[in-house]
DNA sequence: TATGACATGTAACTAGTTACATGATTCA
DNA sequence: TGAATCATGTAACTAGTTACATGTCATA
């Protein structure tokens, strides 16, 4: 269910359409909790029938500007305190290695040093954002700062990971 | 498809009636690609019909022992070294932190630490198996070696950031 | 003989993806 | 006026979860 936190969590941020949102979910949960078009309206009319979020306007092109209710927020923090997290259970790059042993090393090798061009490229591009991110001093960007600090740590490991797994073909 | 790939793998390295399977799938993939009982008997019967794998005997119990052919393997080969990986895209840990602007610091905070203790609990039944697991010198070991590595490595990690994202509470 | 492990299958559901369909508004 | 962007909706599909249903075999 947690496409509907998701949500419910960027609305609590700041009022906006379905269309608003999907670009929210491209630019900042592009590797945290990715959504189509589809889900995303189809969620919002859940969500609205359910009484979380509230139609505050409605604009041209039949645009309607969702907002967050009080039963809205009051699930989010729910979410927040009392379920326990699932964590990351599925990882397809971490599966293939368990099989990689049916390659021969030459191939094995071949997809260790892809992933880490992978890791490398992305590193970077997460140090893009650092570097043009504007930190201010609120809540939003303390947490924004966890959160980046969280894929700078993540991509550096599985750097680290990818070089030292090369090592042991040695 | 990546279930259909993992069963795939399993057989390959060894094989065994879904059953037999399953067992393997709770043993190993429970944190990198769980699969359920119905899931699994489904995807063998797919498989079945495409010829990926074959029944090789049947047992007591209308046990069926579940063998890969030949196209089973050589798709197992394609998904290993062309098809690109989609990395792991959801995390709902990760996605709390986002939104943890809207709870009080030290209901923050108490995330975090429960964050913390569960990373830490992890790290420690991690570091049971590579205590009991005898380390051969086959394939099948070095890549189980590598496999665990990134589990140590991202448990570290993730221990790492938990203490650093608490220290940002001071 | 009852319990637990072995063994398979299916139904109903939720979540997520891809593709199709439609139309309004802006602005170059 | 044509292209890009804004904006929503739905249909058909694949993947994954939960629950139900059934029966066999070993062994205490």
């Amino acid at each position: 269910m947690s496409l509907r936190h998701a949500a419910l969590g960027l609305l609590a941020l700041e009022s906006g359409s379905g269309y608003d949102l999907l670009k929210r979910f491209e630019e900042r949960f592009t590797y945290v909790w990715p959504a189509t078009q589809s889900q995303l309206y189809g969620e919002l009319a859940k969500m609205e029938k359910a009484g979380l979020v509230r139609v505050a306007a409605e604009g041209p092109r039949g645009r309607k500007e969702y907002e967050i209710t009080e039963d809205g927020r009051a699930g989010l923090r729910h979410w927040l305190v009392d379920v326990v997290p699932e964590g990351t259970k599925r990882d397809d790059r971490l599966l293939r290695v368990f099989f990689l042993g049916i390659l021969p090393p030459e191939e094995a090798k071949i997809y260790l040093q892809q992933n880490l061009e992978v890791f490398t490229q992305r590193l970077e591009a997460l140090h893009e954002i650092e570097r043009v991110t504007e930190w201010g001093t609120g809540d939003g960007s303390k947490y924004g700062r966890i959160s980046l600090e969280f894929g700078l740590r993540q991509l550096r490991m599985l750097q680290e990971w990818a070089e030292w797994s090369l090592k042991q073909f040695d």
